[in-house]
DNA sequence: CTGCGACTTGAACCACGATTCAAGTCAAGG
DNA sequence: CCTTGACTTGAATCGTGGTTCAAGTCGCAG
């Protein structure tokens, strides 16, 4: 088996992230350096599929200790698997929610109403998104 | 017409928002009192349609400045507009991403492979949703 | 061996979005 | 009037997600 391990500043140019948020994605226990060359950090290249996976969750809004968690998951942790079929139940939502502010948003772009959020329309979308109003949340 | 207005406790109550974030956002420029009843703030109860556009927005993952120019939106103002068409873009892909996310995530909830993460299926699914950012040329 | 330069480190700093806090203010009730 | 209690304020603090920086360390070329 030849030497397949990369570089910090290869894996930071393929990933598109800096030096520095990949040691910062260390710190936080999300990928782990294969070894070092010197004091240089040296990934093997799966990391990138890692690094791929952390950089679309934040994107999703996970945050990092979250992610983290999710990482080191292993079938026999069902409670993990709850969560994360949790947290799939709140992507859906988010999903929707998403949608519809993004109607709301679109058709905003080419409403009349003289201040953009006063129209009808625009309220109405929004108010689906978010409005208990009736029921208290909680305190 | 007779006096709708409400107190800050009460929007807060009503919109599930602290306080404080109420004068945070209005701080910012996102909402702003009717007036006063002594030094408490008092309210059109349409600002809980604006709190919700808020909500919404930020779980949306806008940042609150940005919320607060479109809350001052005018038909006038093409740019804001062209903002807008171009958010409802970015969330048509956020979405997308959002989507597949959450169906890696309800595939991880049932799969077996030993760390969850490296489950191809999985790994493929986030493949699709991170962009590549460079060429993989070379080493 | 001596630089050089790229990397290392921990710590400091930043922006954001709030929350918390001490101290002040107010309306109303006893 | 004086207390009470809910609210006010600005300022400090917090958590998150990093970046930046000074100083140190390493491999390698000369």
């Amino acid at each position: 088996m030849d030497e397949p391990l990369l570089d910090i500043s290869e894996v930071a140019r393929r990933s598109g992230l800096a030096p520095s948020a990949l040691r910062f994605y260390e710190r936080k226990g999300l990928i782990a350096a294969a070894g070092r060359n010197g004091l240089r950090r040296t990934y093997h290249p799966e990391v990138l599929q890692q690094l791929g996976l952390i950089t679309c969750a934040r994107g999703a809004g996970f945050s990092v200790a979250e992610i983290g968690r999710f990482l080191v998951a292993r079938p026999s942790d069902g409670d993990l698997r709850d969560r994360m079929a949790a947290k799939a139940r709140d992507l859906d939502q988010r999903i929707v929610r998403l949608t519809r502010l993004r109607d709301s948003l679109r058709h905003a772009a080419v409403c009349d109403h003289e201040p953009i959020v006063e129209c009808p329309d625009f309220k109405r979308a929004v108010g689906n998104v978010s409005a208990p109003a009736t029921e208290p949340a909680q305190s």
